[in-house]
DNA sequence: CCTTGACTTGGAGCGCACTCCAAGTTTGTA
DNA sequence: TACAAACTTGGAGTGCGCTCCAAGTCAAGG
């Protein structure tokens, strides 16, 4: 059992945000319970340090800051908010496949265009891969 | 041949942007030699639309608008920014890849959160998908 | 004790990408 | 020809997520 604690610095670089955006995050309610030492100054505990990499995760991955908020808030109010929490990742996971999707769809997109360059191609051309950008562009399949 | 051509508000619909953005865009430099009739209105041919439509993909990945912007620009000056153009999308076929393997390792720690749910666990516990979860947060493999 | 650097707070400022507004013009239908 | 709906422009406003600043406090080495 580790009791090993950090300063607000260390806590960035372990976490790969920086410090100010702690300090913004713990003022928008995203950290819960951040100690301070006698003089004040943050201490971060491994544990916190795990509950920011999740939240870090929830934003990366485009969950806004009131829906983080709204998930840290349920889970200080304890196990009873359980399922309303599973719910919440669970159309976030949802809402992750679909942005994966999107921007493989747009990766085709800019792949077959690429295709065109490599070919020497114009968007006029009438060429198998031009039709092919022309029909990923318009939806049409 | 088709030489059908659009209103702003169907353009809008046919490339889902709103008239809004499409004048901010054309404004911003993201559309080339939008036409007008005779009163002045915007007349989108299915050239523009696919233009456009490929200028969303690019948006849709996170491309900024000003480098949606040079690459725009690019085309216009012509045939001898080939290699450039195709360096762009290049790269930003990279960013995408990054972006995907980036949602699909925070996608991994929201479904083992997840199961945790699933099974009734909190954090603290020592169970194999609790550790399982501390190690993906931790990055520690 | 003194200094230097890290930390604290509240609040202002910024960059981005829209989004909306006002005032006027054009278009299409009755 | 009258009128509503759709369009035009320039510019202001908005929401988001930081990012920076000033003024002061705290911590650690010499």
């Amino acid at each position: 059992m580790t009791c090993e604690e950090f300063s607000i610095k260390e806590a960035a670089q372990l976490t790969g945000v920086s410090a100010d955006t702690l300090r913004y995050y713990e003022k928008a309610g995203l950290l819960d319970g951040i100690s301070r030492n006698v003089g004040g100054h943050r201490r971060f505990t491994s544990t916190d340090l795990n509950g920011l990499r999740f939240v870090v995760k929830l934003r990366l991955t485009g969950m806004p800051i009131r829906e983080v908020r709204q998930y840290v808030e349920l889970v200080r109010q304890g196990d009873h908010t359980m399922d309303h929490r599973r719910s919440m990742l669970q159309s976030h996971g949802d809402r992750i496949r679909q942005q994966m999707s999107e921007l493989s769809r747009c990766l085709e997109v800019v792949e077959v265009k690429l295709e065109m360059y490599d070919l020497g191609l114009r968007p006029t051309d009438e060429h198998d891969c031009t039709k092919r950008l022309a029909s990923l562009l318009e939806g049409t399949k």
